[in-house]
DNA sequence: GCCCATTTGTTCGTATGTATA
DNA sequence: TTATACATACGAACAAATGGG
């Protein structure tokens, strides 16, 4: 029933080939050796390594697809990024609720953009009274630094 | 092979006690009926019967106890529901990301505000020069809009 | 404590159906 | 047609755990 390991037969040709599948001995696509090879390779009986398949198959680590062979179907890292546990999404949804209220009030604290703006067409306004007021329209010494129309809008 | 409905023998033992669990039949705790009860409940195999009770504990909603016989462990409703439940949470993770990604941009289109004040800076520069050409120092006009000394660091 | 029946789980072997090449 | 390979089905046996006598 077990081997020297103290698992059992089937078990070990599953740990076997999962670990082939995680360090990319077997990649995504490839297709694992066939019942009569794996048979053949270790020495057990077919009932043993039908059901090795059988347990990768179950947990999504490989597809068989009759007349062909059985296809590796994802890494085991794949599936552990997809069994995210509640717990953990929960905690990213506190987190991220945490870091959306965050950037709200740091946003909020936007409005010295609309005071600034209006600070900035109130002095244009003022320069072009004052260059009125002067007798001639806007030099080219300060075109440089203040650009004419920027844009304001977001 | 298959029955008259088309069905892998032993998927139809798997739908007929899920069926059961379902409905409440077979509540949590209940133990179903053993290899052998099912086995003369339906006239197929050993084999086919096992295969059907090992879907079902794949599956999560009996789990075997050797000695004693197989326990409901949950319904598939349970099971529904966890699955449905972490996929509302995915969708709020990623729509809360996708919420902090927009904020995080908007807020990185803060240099507006730095710009702004480089321009703010700028225009009264020239309006203090404009007023020093004039001969005459800042009137009181603008200055209920335009704020003196307006605190320009964050 | 010991034996025995029951039950699950694992292992062995074989046969058949179906799909692909 | 032939051959290979997966999937299903059949039958049998053994180990381990449980419970009853």
């Amino acid at each position: 029933m077990t081997d020297a390991t103290g698992r059992t037969l089937y078990l070990q040709i599953v740990n076997d080939l999962r670990s082939q599948i995680a360090s990319g001995k077997l990649k995504v696509g490839d297709e694992i050796p066939s019942t009569a090879k794996l048979k053949a390779q270790y020495g057990y009986s077919v009932t043993v390594v039908r059901k090795a398949v059988e347990v990768l198959r179950n947990e999504g680590l490989v597809m068989g697809q009759p007349g062909k062979a059985v296809y590796v179907q994802a890494t085991p890292k794949d599936l552990e990024a997809e069994r995210v546990s509640i717990v953990d999404l929960t905690r990213q949804v506190a987190d991220l609720r945490r870091e959306v209220h965050d950037l709200a009030q740091r946003l909020e604290d936007g409005h010295q953009i609309k005071e600034l703006m209006a600070e900035v067409a109130e002095l244009r306004g003022t320069v072009e009274q004052l260059y009125n007021r002067l007798g001639h329209p806007y030099p080219n010494d300060n075109a440089d630094s203040a650009k004419p129309r920027r844009k304001t809008g977001t």
